[in-house]
RNA sequence: GCCCCCAUCGUCUAGAGGCCCAGGACGCUGCCCUUUCAAGGCGGUAACACGGGUUCGAAUCCCGUUGGGGGCACCA
């Protein structure tokens, strides 16, 4: 199937995964799925001091958790495996080889700094990067470097004729090679860079579709060139990629997203948070994407069926935190009772009582966003009663009147039961004392629950048990 | 500084010349419901950055300005 799509989704294991990077996942996925193409999941881990197995194997978890299955990559294999750019050192060895010969790289013994002093001897702007100085060595000058101790990087010789490229989101763009310097493919040592490896990569993994993020967007004008030496040289003969440049997703206040300016902005900080994948990547997808003038939740088989990457649009996105709650909170709320129980329980502490959370469950799931809620809402019927606390906050609407006289009429109750509960509690307070519900009950929250947020009171209650509710009502008073 | 990209409510967006004195969602907010908190229902608030064109007609096309973002590594 040569003519059908391949996609591919390339991060590095060097740390957690951002929203940024889920949402280009989820792209190329929808747009895999959509198509009836290939997902290919690539490891590029050439840096091998940042590189780290235990980024690589959360990596995998994450994919896993949100649902985003590879057709071809780590653990499964494919076709052109391997997909860890690591075990393919003597695929980059060859193709440098043969980008030598060929007269498409050469050998550069320069210096940063030395660039730099002469852009600035120049009266140029010493930021303009390589200046293309080692172009023409001659064989004698590289042996005199080489003399001097110096090993040389590769770098790939740019055509001077102007890239232009059609972006699948942005249309025609182009960029004239004046300003796209030389690029090193190798480090000294010769390892590769990946200015080599992920074009490469992509070339003889014949990926069709380049969907990336907007930073990416002037490693094309390599990318482009560099793929088109590669056909020229017979060493791939896949056709030139498709390029889409997908809007940054930005963190607050126009922040570029970073795990330690925005720490909400990383997968882990959101899966500790409780969000559930469907409703984290109903979230994302809505960043540069709209499947309908006025829907914003649709599950991942409607994303599936409506997806196409011409349709995403080119400007920048922040993460809005309080709508990816709303999102999410909407997702909860759609689940059964039972997946959500199941859900909670996997999301809270193992030493909660099990038979409470099936029971607690139902109360809380329209009254979170995040499953994390949950473990605030909830935490009165696990806590050890010894370390029960009532809210800072929450004090001042304690009345010691109320509370005693709630005690009074549940003290008699033996059948506890939140129908009895509330029987004993409104006949006292709402029918003989008129106290009207709202101010009746909410000390009697603040008392059992130590919040003014809480799950109903009446099955709180009966989760918690009689003894250890009177007894609260009791510290509660005195 | 140089190169590239972008520009509709506070935020995410719909809008591909007349359907738009601009629609939806989140937020904020009023009311209803209500045992707290939510959820739900019914309202409200709020935007086409600016200036020139093109056109009978522009949020939609073109140019400029301004603003924002990205990149300029022997990181990825």
């Amino acid at each position: 199937m040569s003519n059908s799509i391949r996609v591919r989704f390339p991060p590095s294991p060097t740390g957690d995964l951002h929203v940024g990077n889920v949402r280009s996942a989820l792209f190329n996925w929808a747009y895999a799925r959509h198509t009836g193409g290939s997902f290919v999941f690539r490891i590029e881990d050439t840096d091998q001091v940042r590189s780290t197995e235990e980024s690589y194997l959360g990596l995998l978890d994450d994919m896993r958790w949100l649902g985003l299955d590879w057709d071809e990559g780590p653990e499964i294999g494919g076709p052109y495996a391997p997909y860890r750019q690591s075990e393919r050192a003597d695929i980059y060895a060859d193709v440098l080889r043969k980008l030598v010969e060929g007269g498409y790289a050469y050998e550069a013994f320069s210096t940063p700094d030395e660039v730099e002093a002469r852009h600035k001897a120049a009266g140029r702007n010493p930021k303009l990067g390589y200046d293309n100085f080692d172009r023409d060595l001659t064989d004698e000058q590289k042996a005199a470097y080489r003399a001097e101790g110096r090993s040389p990087v590769l770098r790939f010789r740019m055509p001077d004729e102007p890239i232009v490229f059609d972006d699948l989101v942005r249309g025609k763009t182009t960029f004239d090679t004046q300003h796209v310097p030389d690029f090193a493919l190798t480090r000294a040592d010769g390892s590769p860079l990946y200015t080599l490896t992920n074009p490469v990569d992509d070339a003889t993994q014949h990926i069709t579709h380049i969907v990336r993020g907007e930073d990416l967007m002037p490693s094309t004008p390599r990318q482009i060139p560099l793929h088109q030496a590669l056909r020229d040289l017979g060493i791939v003969d896949a056709p030139m990629p498709l390029f889409g440049h997908l809007p940054m997703v930005m963190g607050e206040g126009n922040q570029r997203l970073s795990k330690r300016k925005t720490p909400e902005a990383s997968l882990k900080f959101c899966r500790e948070r409780g969000y559930l994948p469907e409703g984290l990547k109903n979230y994302l997808a809505l960043l540069g994407w709209a499947i309908a003038e006025d829907r914003d939740i649709f599950s991942i088989e409607e994303m599936i069926e409506a997806f196409d990457i011409t349709d995403v649009n080119a400007n920048p996105a922040r993460f809005d935190v309080k709508k990816s709650e709303a999102i999410n909170g909407t997702w909860i709320r759609r689940l059964s009772t039972e997946d959500f129980t199941q859900r909670l329980a996997d999301f809270l502490p193992d030493n909660w009582d099990r038979a409470t959370l099936v029971a607690a469950a139902p109360l809380v799931q329209e009254r979170i966003s995040v499953l994390a809620d949950a473990r605030d809402m909830l935490g009165f019927l696990f806590v050890d009663d010894a370390q029960f606390a009532i809210d800072e906050a929450a004090r001042p609407r304690l009345d010691a009147d109320i509370v005693a006289a709630a005690l009074g009429a549940l003290e008699p109750v033996t059948e506890w039961t939140a129908q009895r509960i509330e029987a004993a509690l409104r006949n006292e307070l709402v029918e003989k004392r008129e106290i009207k519900p709202r101010k009746a009950f909410v000390p009697l929250y603040v008392a059992v629950t130590g919040k003014t947020a809480a799950p109903p009171l009446f099955e709180s209650m009966e989760l918690l048990g009689r003894e250890r509710s009177l007894a609260r009502l009791r510290a509660a008073v005195g």
